[in-house]
RNA sequence: GGAAAGGUGGGUGAGUGGCUGAAACCAACAGUUUGCUAAACUGUCGUACGGGAAACCGUACCGGGGGUUCGAAUCCCCCCCUUUCCGCCA
């Protein structure tokens, strides 16, 4: 979430860069100032009412010692009054700042100066391309017919174990999940991430570090009776890996990759976009992850695209990048690229990351912060991104390397997979 | 799941009602000494919020919440978590 300072000192491009994001927060941006005005006004109140109290408690302790008891009582009478009065302010205070906090969840990031306005996905700008796409799409089939004809993968089998968007890999389908998964993890590394398995379920304070709580409970599978969520994204467990920790300024920036299957409810999905791979409740993802040095994140920024860019010409995927508009962009983020694939069958785009800097939106409500030069602590700027999500990309690869012997696997992936075709 | 012990600052750990925001040690940082390293010595060394231009001042925080008291890390109640033993088990 936002931090009030923030808003306090900077108002006006606060407001500016929010209404990029095709929605007016002018009225609750205001509310909070308003709140947080009332908020210190009380504070100030109680802490001199406290401090009286306190002086009080110490000359009640005195006078007792010295045996002047009477003296005593009387300065009781009005610690007395003070103890009514602060529970009143106390009562008070806690209001307020569970008020503010409860309209700071309602206000998202404030978008970089960079992101345009814009109402929705029609107008994110397309800042990279491969190419001409549509030049290899005759006679493809969408992939879930090569998922059959290869027996790769089984979605009917799936629906029998779990439900629909629950598929089994199968044979080389299977080793092409698991090879795509160490390529994956393996140019992290080389990049300087460094590898983590973290836990695939996480209680409620996790949930609410990395902003998926409260805003999209009903996007994550709940398990009721120990009060756990089934991860949505490695995001929330590598980044809440820092949540209240007091980082050293020359530990940035920590670089952290990690694979862990997906669990997203979906609910609401339907038709063409739940074909096949094209969303999944289960799905397996690595994920790469940054906190950076405030002045340093957009370089991290770069760097991330740049990766992610890198992974999919490996791939000899066709694919363009995406900066996102203020109407399309994720509650948490300042400024996204969205990577899509050309799926030469369906002669659609599908999303196979997404790369975001959070600033300090994650980090404020992690905690996540750094002692700097001057010995003050300022939070963190948390990035991350897919590197890769797995479903799309292997969509993508059986229909765009799909010929009439069969599924051509790219030269990076071959000592992965063990086996240079599908067939 | 049953039983017991315990949760204090970056770490170890003292602290059973006021002199404790918290001893001591370690780590860290700055300085002195030193041919270099090491050692030694001196000093600094929690976080958040509020007030202030600043120096600084105030308040809160010893797992979380509530209570007793003029006054709570310390006493009482509830909850959470961790560790150990037993049971179960990949």
């Amino acid at each position: 979430m936002l931090q009030v300072p923030y808003l306090r000192e900077n108002l006006e491009a606060a407001l500016t860069g929010l209404n990029k994001r095709n929605k007016d927060f002018a009225e609750t941006v205001h509310h909070i100032l308003l709140v947080d005005e009332k908020r210190r006004k009380i504070q100030n109140e109680l802490d001199g009412q406290l401090a009286e109290a306190n002086q009080l408690a110490k000359s009640i302790g005195d006078l007792f010692k010295s045996g002047k008891k009477e003296e005593a009582d009387e300065l009781k009478k009005r610690t007395s009054e003070l103890k009514e009065s602060t529970k009143e302010l106390e009562v008070q205070l806690l209001a307020l700042e569970e008020e503010q906090k409860q309209l700071l969840y309602l206000v998202p990031n404030v978008p970089h100066h960079s992101v345009v306005f814009g109402k929705g996905a029609d107008e994110n700008e397309i800042v990279y391309s491969t190419g001409d796409v549509h030049a290899n799409t005759t006679n493809k089939l969408p992939h879930w017919e090569l998922c059959e004809k290869y027996d790769l993968i089984d979605f009917e089998l799936g629906v029998k174990i779990a439900g629909a968007g629950f598929p089994v890999y199968k044979g080389k389908g299977a080793r092409l999940q698991r090879a795509l998964i160490n390529y994956f993890l393996d140019q992290a590394q080389a990049a300087g991430y460094q590898e983590f398995q973290p836990p695939h379920l996480v209680n409620e304070a996790s949930g609410y570090g990395t902003g998926q709580l409260p805003d999209k409970e009903g996007q994550m599978y709940h398990v009721g009776v120990d009060d756990l969520y089934l991860i949505p994204t490695a995001e929330v467990p590598l980044t809440n890996l820092f949540r209240d920790v007091m980082l050293k300024e020359e530990q940035l920036p920590i670089k952290l990759t990690g694979y862990t299957p997906c669990f997203r409810r979906e609910a609401g999905s339907y038709g063409k976009d739940v074909r096949g791979l094209n969303r999944l409740h289960q799905f397996d993802k690595v994920e790469i992850v940054q906190l950076a040095h405030p002045s340093k994140s957009y370089e991290h920024l770069e760097e991330m695209v740049a990766h992610v860019k890198g992974l999919l010409n490996q791939l000899e995927l066709p694919f363009r990048i995406l900066r996102l508009c203020g109407g399309d962009m994720g509650f948490t983020s300042a400024l996204t690229f969205d990577f899509e694939v050309f799926s030469a069958a369906q002669e659609r785009w599908l999303e196979v990351s997404s790369t975001s800097n959070f600033e300090t939106f994650q980090a404020n409500r992690l905690k996540c912060r750094f002692k700097g030069a001057d010995g003050k602590s300022q939070l963190v700027h948390t990035l991350n991104g897919s590197a890769l999500a797995l479903p799309r990309i292997v969509a993508a690869l059986l229909e765009n390397h799909q010929d009439e012997n069969g599924i051509r696997i790219p030269h990076a992936l071959v000592p992965y997979c063990g086996f240079e075709r599908i067939n």
